[in-house]
DNA sequence: TGAAATCCCGACAGAATCGGTCGTATACTG
DNA sequence: CAGTATACGACCGATTCTGTCGGGATTTCA
């Protein structure tokens, strides 16, 4: 659990691929697709999606296709996932400020929320262009204390 | 995205709910279940899994049920999740050490690991009693910069 | 010993979500 | 006008998730 969809990550290799290409003036979705051996019309959809949302600029036509609408600097991985994936939430009852559903339960999701808010914020930290330059971000200072990533 | 399942869910408020009631030496699982409104059947086989891997002890005839296997501090939310929805990464492509499937393309998730530590991290750093007192943790000093949650 | 309470566990059905495809319409280029 | 490309809705198959059922084992207690 507590993955990102295919989408999500196929949108972040995208951008990626874009901030990686700066010198040329758009690529296409089937470009990008290719690039990594992504079916073509599902990432044409998820770059709709991105320009829908403001993060790239589209342009039809030959020798069209997609640029980075901002510098990579600017975009972050929480934009491009709330831009695919819709809003999340960590917990599972997520009516905005509601409380759960029926019962009056979920006393858990306060301490959650802060969680969320944590997850959120570390997204949020993370540029576009941290992911071309793939290495420390090292404007984060929270190395986390330890962790060997027991994921098992 | 990036939600927990209803499951973990169930399981965290269930860990917090025995954590609540220190004073019983154990609950059923359908005492719980009534509590919250879960599905009893549901939340059984739950607290089954939470047995299993030593997060609770079980006790059958009457008056038995569950209780907390350690002290409510020593648990942590992390370890609930890992035992309910079993290992989790947040990049989808997730072989162990193996880099994607077939591409040699997902260069993005060196980056995307390191985030996915730092979520391992918080959640490693909040205990069941966080739960059950919910109030900040305060042993927490990553208030995450700012954040206003703009889940949308 | 027998009944009741309770845990244990595998199998399964319905629903939701996700991944991916198709077809068509629209826009731009030359 | 022809070719390239985006835009977008509909749809389907597969997986995952939620919840239920049924049968069994263990403990308590009368």
């Amino acid at each position: 659990m507590l993955k990102l969809t295919k989408k999500a990550d196929y949108g972040l290799m995208a951008l990626k691929y874009l901030a990686e290409h700066p010198e040329t003036p758009a690529l296409s979705a089937k470009d990008v697709a290719d690039a990594y051996g992504i079916p073509a019309q599902l990432l044409a959809k998820i770059l709709q999606l991105l320009t829908r949302n403001g993060l790239l600029r589209s342009h039809a036509g030959m020798n069209g296709g997609y640029a980075l609408a901002r510098d990579a600097r600017e975009i972050s991985a929480y934009e491009v996932i709330l831009a695919i994936d819709g809003p999340f939430f960590i917990t599972s009852c997520t009516k905005g400020a509601k409380s759960c559903d029926l019962t009056p339960s979920c006393t858990i999701k306060e301490p959650l929320a802060r969680v969320n808010d944590t997850i959120a914020g570390v997204l949020k930290s993370i540029s576009i262009q941290d992911l071309a330059e793939h290495e420390q971000p090292a404007s984060r200072q929270h190395h986390a204390q330890g962790l060997v990533s027991l994921t098992l």
